[in-house]
RNA sequence: GCGGUUGUAGCUCAGUUGGUUAGAGUAGGCGUUUGUGGUGCGCUUGGUCGUGGGUUCGAGUCCCAUCAUCCGCCCCA
């Protein structure tokens, strides 16, 4: 019996429609990757699990695909370890993942390839990633990762410029982007001035979601955590002090006037703003935190301004990326480009291309076989012109093939028949506007070119 | 991992308190004086009602389970 298919769960198929949409948002934010110095890698899909385990939390090691392996994976089994539980049986019958980012295989590569790359690398990678995530609404089980990252070198230049690159991009795309910007270490400086300072993990995951549920709830959460109550509501004038970059910054400096790293990190901020000729739309926003503990410096995400959908780009500035991998010392930082939301931001607000502009502009069409032999070299004169066109195949009332230029949007259909054969023209009818006339091969493609 | 929503034709959905051969629109196919598509008209192919149990003389409709879906939460892009 045949089953109903379906996709895996999580899953999408993308028709010729969708990826005319998805390509053309790729193919900009690749242009710009290059355009800014980056270098393209891949990585394989699947990495050892050694690799991936570990780097991203215990919520990320459960969220990780993994694979069986392959053959008798039972042969070295013993009963004992089918009693044990599902986590120590798993080591023994699994040894690889699918990546769960592109920035722990990224570290790996780094690590691996240390002694050819040239220092500071840029590399940008697109790839897909892929999370046993419950789906939701903009949350997939695959989706594409879209990362630029520079390694080896510490300097506030490389903030400056993935804050340009991000810029040039939304720019282009013509969507309408709000870029928050702090520092991990102005956030350790606000723990430390609230005396909790070992309890940064909390304080950055309350402080993430304010926008989310409001003052109440964080400052609830926060004094269960032990944060005296006097504190918080200094915190709160803090926290929602508005103005302009220079005032926000200019107001934290007297709150964080005994925090060193805190003063260190305002001064970052400052210093990567000055570098930005436009700022209309960066915000230095204190409640950024980010959740991935692996950033240490700068911070930032992008947000639609149109439209609430969570953050589009997340990136930040780490310190010790490749050292689990043996290779210490090395600051990055880089920027995440989440392009299936940029994607579906684009599409609610109507931004993407409906039409294929790569698409076939001529479809041949014929009535027996001699025009058959006639529509196939006339085709292939005109490729080798750069005119991309295709030759329906089958003889057919012509009508179909009419409708099938039709449904595939496909400008001209070029008729040959046996008038045709004995004038040596082409009869060339313009689907949009109905009209029809007769043209030699040479004008044909003048026309099209 | 937790809570809720919804599963009927390829798609969007209707289906009254359980009651004969489960409907519509749209998409698809064929035709509409055969060398011309988009709109019209006529005909027509598609469904063991997500799946598996149960209650009943009888289940698309009620009950249980399961799978999938979408929406929240955790977390994340």
């Amino acid at each position: 019996m045949m089953q109903k298919p379906s996709n895996a769960r999580g899953t999408r198929d993308f028709g010729p429609k969708e990826m005319v949409k998805r390509n053309y948002v790729f193919s900009i934010i690749k242009k710009h990757f290059e355009r800014f110095g980056f270098q393209n890698i891949e990585t394989p899909s699947i990495e050892n699990l050694a690799t991936l385990m570990g780097k991203y939390g215990d919520e990320g090691d459960q969220l990780l695909f993994k694979i069986l392996n392959s053959g008798d994976f039972l042969k070295d089994i013993s009963s004992n370890d089918l009693t044990s539980g599902y986590k120590i049986l798993s080591q023994k019958i699994v040894e690889k993942g699918l990546r769960y980012d592109l920035t722990v295989p990224f570290a790996r590569f780094v690590s691996m390839n240390r002694s050819e790359l040239p220092f500071p690398f840029k590399r940008y990678q697109i790839q897909p990633v892929w999370r046993a995530d419950r789906p939701q609404k903009g949350r997939y089980r695959e989706f594409y990762q879209c990362d630029a990252d520079i390694i080896g070198s510490d300097s506030l230049v490389n903030e400056a410029e993935l804050i340009s690159l991000f810029q040039a991009i939304f720019s282009e795309l013509n969507l309408n982007v709000q870029l928050l910007i702090n520092s991990r270490k102005v956030l350790t400086g606000l723990v430390d001035a609230l005396g909790m300072i070992d309890k940064f993990t909390s304080f950055a995951i309350a402080l993430d979601k304010l926008d989310k549920v409001g003052w109440d709830i964080v400052k609830n959460e926060l004094s269960e955590q032990g944060f005296e109550i006097e504190k918080l509501n200094i915190l709160k004038g803090i926290l929602e002090f508005e103005g302009s970059n220079d005032q926000k910054i200019a107001n934290l400096k007297s709150f964080l006037t005994d925090s060193e790293i805190g003063l260190a990190g305002l001064k970052e901020i400052e210093d990567v703003l000055s570098f930005s000729a436009d700022q209309t739309n960066i915000n230095f926003d204190v409640k950024l935190a980010r959740g991935l503990s692996y950033y240490t410096g700068l911070i930032f995400e992008g947000k639609a301004v149109d439209l609430a959908f969570g953050s589009i780009v997340g990136g930040g500035r780490y310190d010790n990326l490749t050292s689990s991998f043996g290779l210490p010392n090395m600051s990055g930082v880089g920027i995440s480009f989440g392009i299936e939301r940029i994607i579906d931001v684009m599409d609610t607000l109507e931004l993407l291309p409906a039409v294929d502009s790569s698409a076939c502009k001529v479809l041949f069409t014929y009535f027996d076989p001699k025009g058959q032999i006639k529509c196939l070299s006339l085709a292939n004169s005109l490729r080798a012109n750069g005119i991309s066109c295709e030759v329906y195949p089958d003889i057919t009332k012509i009508k179909k093939s009419f409708e099938y230029a039709d449904k595939k949007g496909i400008k001209f259909v070029a008729v040959i028949g046996s008038e045709e054969i004995k004038s040596g023209l082409i009869s060339l009818k313009d689907m949009i506007n109905g009209s029809q006339e007769e043209l030699s091969l040479l004008q044909l493609t003048e026309k099209l070119s």
